[in-house]
DNA sequence: GCTCAGCCTGGGATCGATCCCACACCCGGG
DNA sequence: CCCGGGTGTGGGATCGATCCCAGGCTGAGC
């Protein structure tokens, strides 16, 4: 068997060499076997520029029947305009991270870009490492789930345009999609105060990027709205995976004044969280009340249904991807923030605290 | 303001030019900076072929003062060999994909190479578009979730190493990485068989494919080892997503004679099957036992919880990607197909049927 | 002193597509 | 008859990095 690509035909030789050529068919081979040369081939299948009609449906029948599939790369280096965007998102194994790419792939397939996706597991060194790998695959935007400060200003230094999502660090200087939680929190926070509870638990990753702040001061707002003293105790970082997470969580239940019912900041901690009740026979919601930040499809499917702020990952990846276009038109207008509103949804795993946990 | 980019420095000329360059850094700049060639640069940077010791660190040193990023582009085309792979799936949205996606990003970014990704949707036009994407762009191997046959036909022609991951369909021709699911659903199948179930349903996408045929394959010849005759009516096709599923399940369990378990042949039809289930007020076990081929992270949530055939979507992405790899380096080995195991997870969703049931 | 090997550097071609520019041709109007 | 504008084509430079090759230099061996 021939090793493959080994003998490269002689530039200038004639391309008719069988139904499949051995090597990549270039914009060369197309010239040559339409009889025109290389500029004209190029403008008759870009359309850009004169060419006879005549010839222009030749090179393109030609092109085609020898499958020629032009070299984005080459094009790219010429243009100097690549036609792919990057993504970088904390784990593509979270529903709410892989909906997000899934609104951005589609989007992006509409605008004939491809993307290169990247999955930075919460480590900002890995999002440095995947923001160098953009830059230097000279990407024509990057939509990113930041884990640190630095890496929107690093892609911006490199002129390259950048939009967050979810989280926001570089506000002001940077466009971002982003969904008020604060306000939302607030709302469910004050749901569960309304119903009667107290002893609310914050079970939370991190309190310092915009989710975790906003989320923070949310609850925070919540409790002063209703005149209620928060006990600080009940404000939990449980870590970031599940299991981490329902340890801890299985320790704030086990306490000995354990809260009455529980706001989980996101779904991997709802989810930590529904666990360790589960473990502890901790009934919801007659024992304990639950919400959680983000809807995702297991909360209809459990009894009782989790009652949940929902935020629309796709639309975020749509918003996000047409501020980042937006951008890319129009480099040097002012950052914008986009606010994108989410709805609480109502399910059974709140109710009245028992009398005893009053 | 200025326009970025809008002028460009005259080349040739000093390239000192404050902290941040007005435009992108080329190794031009860097060895201009430097006082040496571009040629002597270039080997500076890569480690290969020689270079005084001293002048290699002052070449990187001034690299990494000039913040340069080696155009990947550039190199791509001049090596003829790309630092990228294409990834192509059929829903990001769907846990399974979205595990596969994760499982080789992450390896890919070990071996130092980027992942497009690409989201088909089932869709065998998107897939051919996708496919052309990653053939422009010369990606160095494509590993895909198969919608059409042609696809690696498609790949391979234009002499890009592919692999087949979950379904396959140039079976011989191709690298596959699949699991064993004519045993698999034999197993559970037989299963519940033994429990004493006869009426049991099989809610199935397609049969055509080497997932759908085989997990129907695995399902017929445990009847026929139980000597036990299978009612045709009771293999259900019930689309693709969620929805029209949950309509084709409720159809299905509200017959005079509904089944007493049901095979959901993978994670969509089984949620669809459990909705269903649940807006009936079918008892799970009690009325109806439910087993699921792909085991995901619901499933352990919901009371009961569900039994399962749990396949690694991590460990067969990464296996795809290694794979990948051996086929890159000797592009003429016979083509491979490997076979994961899987695992079956037994929960509480089965039981006897009911005595009426019989 | 000369040669030769080994070390080190720079010039220039190259990858594939694009695009500027020069030029050729045709036709109508002055 | 000549000129100019519109149409159509090809040559060659270009994007940025790499790499082959020629050639300069040094020092050791004869």
């Amino acid at each position: 068997m021939t090793r493959a690509g080994q003998s490269r035909r002689k530039t200038g030789q004639a391309a008719a060499e069988g139904p499949h050529p051995t090597w990549r068919v270039t914009i060369r081979e197309v010239a040559e076997a339409a009889g025109v040369s290389r500029s004209t081939a190029s403008r008759a299948l870009t359309g850009n520029g004169y060419v006879a009609t005549l010839v222009r449906d030749r090179v393109r029948e030609v092109a085609r029947g020898l499958g020629y599939v032009p070299d984005a790369t080459a094009r790219h280096l010429r243009r100097q305009a690549s036609q792919s965007i990057g993504v970088l998102v904390s784990d593509l194994s979270n529903p709410f991270y892989a909906g997000l790419a899934a609104g951005i792939s589609q989007q992006a397939r509409r605008r004939k870009y491809t993307m290169m996706l990247a999955d930075d597991g919460g480590s900002p060194e890995v999002e440095a490492e995947a923001a160098e790998a953009f830059v230097a695959l000279r990407v024509a935007g990057v939509i990113v789930t930041p884990v640190s400060a630095q890496i929107s200003d690093y892609l911006a230094r490199h002129r390259i345009p950048v939009v967050e999502v979810d989280r926001q660090f570089a506000a002001g200087d940077c466009d971002a999609v982003v969904v008020d939680n604060e306000r939302a929190a607030r709302k469910v926070t004050a749901h569960l105060l309304a119903l009667g509870h107290r002893r609310i638990a914050l079970v939370i990753d991190e309190m310092h990027w915009t989710t975790g702040r906003d989320r923070l001061a949310g609850y925070r707002a919540a409790f002063a709205d209703a005149g209620v003293a928060l006990d600080e105790s009940l404000v939990v970082s449980a870590g970031w995976d599940v299991d981490t997470a329902r340890i801890e969580a299985h320790k704030l239940l086990s306490r000995p004044q354990p809260p009455t019912a529980v706001f989980a900041a996101n779904n991997v901690l709802a989810e930590a969280v529904w666990r360790a009740a589960d473990e502890l026979d901790l009934a919801i919601p007659e024992r304990l009340s639950l919400v959680s930040f983000d809807d995702v499809s297991w909360m209809s499917l459990v009894r009782p249904g989790v009652t949940a702020v929902a935020q629309d990952a796709v639309a975020l990846g749509e918003a996000a991807i047409s501020q980042l276009f937006e951008r890319i038109q129009s480099p040097n207008a002012p950052a914008r923030t986009v606010l994108l509103s989410t709805r609480m949804v109502m399910r059974g795993s709140t109710a009245p605290p028992p009398p005893a946990g009053r």
